[in-house]
DNA sequence: TATATATAGTTTAATGTTAAACCAAATGGA
DNA sequence: TCCATTTGGTTTAACATTAAACTATATATA
């Protein structure tokens, strides 16, 4: 009869988030965008230049067979090119299309369209202010992901 | 070169420490228990009682099929047990068995040491005060879910 | 230089999820 | 009462993810 100890009550809200806003998101995303793939023309937008996908592996927080084959499915629709690193034979080259720069806007203004949908519903502010507290906790169970191995 | 706005990364620390903290526990849980597992035979033990599968689906916001699938290992594990529903042709009722509440008992206990490894690094007052706020979000979130269709 | 170790990327198997189709049984209205 | 609709549970197909094995190339060291 006794309650759940508010550190399980936290992550399991936030599982059920998770779960949640990945559903409604994947749902209006155009062009059969998963978040995954979004997130990774949005992070080419925003911050510009060419990454490997070691290094997208890196910044996402997944597995680098997760990043194979988001990037496979986002070169078979054109939205990002692949080649081969000239200075490591082992590497790869992602770099964004005009077709991806689109997608990706297309794909914004959905998501937007989704968020405004929730106004005056949500005090997002409030959620703002917990941002910094998210990221620390993030990055202390990104450590504790590898220092539990 | 700009940044994203804050809801987009609200949802996304969301995301990433949605995904982190369900592999840090699924590593040490015992019995081969996943955390959607655990979470049925934590409600059992929590709430008391039994419940249809549909309620169970219900309560954790997931699909029936998933739940069909979570109640189904718990029953190969001998963790639930499955019996008709006297009252109702369609359903079935669930219930934790013995070896069901040991099993969440070591569960719970080797959660409880992860968390206390974390002792000293995260400040957890500051969340469970945003827990209200997170709550009210997922429930504005899971009304969104069906709205939308 | 030769060898051992680390790293980049892919592939495979297993898991857990959704959505949708399906069957059986309950419910509600004409 | 009969028929349409809803609901409970299962099944299937499609995905995204992890962990681990694998190949190829780089890097460091003896």
């Amino acid at each position: 009869m006794s309650t759940d100890p508010p550190v399980f009550r936290l992550f399991n809200e936030i599982g059920i988030i998770s779960q949640l806003s990945g559903t409604i998101m994947a749902r209006v995303l155009p062009h059969g965008l998963s978040m995954a793939q979004f997130g990774v023309l949005n992070n080419f937008v925003r911050l510009g230049g060419e990454r490997t996908p070691a290094r997208l592996a890196a910044a996402f927080q997944v597995t680098r067979g997760a990043m194979t084959n988001t990037l496979s499915r986002l070169e078979a629709q054109g939205f990002i090119s692949l080649r081969a690193d000239p200075a490591d034979g082992r590497g790869k080259i992602v770099t964004i299309t005009e077709a991806g720069r689109q997608a990706r806007e297309d794909a914004l203004a959905a998501l937007m369209g989704e968020v405004a949908k929730l106004e005056g519903k949500v005090d997002w502010t409030a959620f703002e202010e917990m941002l910094p507290k998210l990221e620390a906790l993030r990055k202390i169970l990104d450590e504790e992901r590898f220092r539990g191995e």
